[in-house]
RNA sequence: CUGGGUGUAGCGCAGUUGGUAGCGCGCAGCGUUCGGGACGCUGAGGUCGCCUGUUCAAGUCAGGUCACCCAGACCA
């Protein structure tokens, strides 16, 4: 991508709105815009990171057996009423809205309704199970309060994976998958060292759910852990017989801040028995189908590991994150010449700051952005034929010739 | 929703006892610069969030309203 051609403009300082450091700095590098509280626009910066996300997580879901469908947005009301979730009293976070031909429409805070339903017309049989279905897809809720940039949004990116089972064993046999693979997502997200399965509370069909907490100063919850971190609960099920279950102490836990990057559930039948997603088993038997629920919201992710690696300076994407892995910043018109030829056929790769601006300038903007490595050529670095590759993590540098650099791309 | 705070140019801000709006950055043009956001000159850009009121006169005073931020409450 060259930033000539690009309608990206970096600002100086951060719209006086925004207190998270993330959303300062996705704002000012020009990775997304905030259309209103909890409301934003994903750049085209931010929209490659958004992508680089849910590749990681598409990669891990459909090695377990991920489906990809992508579902409506608009909520058909008659559904959501076969499991008591339309009512504002039971729901709260809705935002709806009228058909001009009348009637009500809603949109979608989550997809259990709808895609319960749709399966109805595909799923008939023992045979066709198990299943697991997942989309990434832009939920809506009306939350009483957004806050700290785009992890508490209105409206937002998630994943949601859908199980569908012939029997408990099974459900919890495809739980337990999705564990082992939400744990290979959060250390790809680089999240790894400080995201924790927790303890939540589990709602009518189970006692406990499963949270994943990023520990994280500006997260929303309050949780609780033991030194080793082998059991992490949130603040809402520190309760003592819930502290006897987990084998842990009171005077042993420890309180943190942590953003809820997602979270895995055992719903059984609490959708497709009143919405009627049953098969027949081996013995001609009608059965209801045993279901799980798996999120992760994107979008947050993006926040967080933003508010993770970042430092004074700007943003320090890690490599499989970051929008290009190459900030390629010329100096002078001879690097400048050198600079088109090697970024010829590596747009992909190759944040390419052609700009007519002084140095300063493009290297303070490579280190707003993040970009894993500055590379820059000018006369001096030409001089030894080479580049010279700058580490935005270390801030480390080594000459390279150009040659070779030319191979590593 | 409760409490606190803030709305003036794209962004960050100033604006005195009411007298018709200014600074920095950014933007446009010209010139000098060119390895850490350089400089000079010229210029464009504003119904001061919105409504009502007080007044000869409102960015400034009063009432209302909307938006945004923070803390809390809430949160499959």
């Amino acid at each position: 991508m060259r930033l000539s051609n690009s309608f990206i403009k970096t600002l100086r300082d951060a719209p006086k709105d925004e207190t998270a450091k993330s959303a300062g700095f996705l704002i000012r590098a020009g990775y997304i815009y905030k259309e209103m509280a909890g409301v934003y626009d994903y750049l085209p910066l931010g929209l490659k990171v958004i992508e680089n996300i849910k590749g990681i997580v598409r990669d891990e879901l459909n090695k377990i057996g991920g489906q990809e469908v992508l579902m409506a947005a608009l909520q058909n009301p008659e559904l959501w009423k076969k499991t008591d979730r339309w009512d504002d009293q039971k729901v709260d976070i809705w935002f709806k809205t009228e058909l001009s031909a009348g009637g009500e429409l809603g949109l979608a805070p989550t997809h259990e309704e709808p895609i319960t339903n749709m399966l109805k017309t595909y799923v008939k049989s023992y045979k066709d199970l198990p299943l697991a279905v997942y989309q990434f897809q832009t939920k809506f809720r009306n939350e009483l309060r957004a806050k700290s940039g785009i992890m508490r949004t209105r409206e937002f990116i998630m994943k949601d994976l859908y199980s569908f089972h012939t029997s408990e064993e099974d459900l919890d046999r495809y739980y337990h998958e999705v564990e082992n693979a939400y744990a290979r997502i959060y250390d790809r997200l680089g999240l790894g060292d400080i995201t924790f399965e927790t303890f939540a509370s589990g709602g009518v069909f189970s006692k406990y759910s499963h949270e994943y907490q990023t520990f994280i100063p500006v997260g929303e919850d309050t949780v609780y852990y033991n030194k080793d971190k082998s059991v992490v609960l949130n603040e809402e099920v520190l309760q003592d017989d819930v502290l006897e279950d987990l084998g842990v102490k009171r005077d042993e836990l420890e309180e943190t801040r942590a953003a809820e990057v997602g979270n895995i559930f055992k719903l059984k039948f609490k959708y497709s028995e009143p919405l009627g997603l049953k098969i027949s088993d081996e013995n001609n038997e009608i059965k209801t189908v045993y279901m799980g629920c798996y999120g992760i919201g994107i979008s947050r992710v993006m926040g967080v590991i933003a508010e993770k690696f970042c430092d004074d300076k700007g943003l320090v994407w890690p490599e499989n994150i970051a929008p290009f892995k190459f900030y390629l910043a010329p100096i002078g018109e001879n690097g400048s010449k050198i600079a088109e030829e090697i970024y010829l056929g590596n747009e992909d790769k190759i944040l390419f700051d052609d700009r007519a601006l002084r140095p300063g300038e493009k290297f303070a903007d490579a280190e707003l952005m993040g970009i894993p490595f500055r590379v820059v050529i000018s006369d001096k670095t030409l001089a030894e034929n080479s580049v010279e590759i700058t580490n935005r993590k270390t801030g480390e540098s080594e000459l390279v010739s150009i040659e070779e650099f030319k191979k590593s791309i």
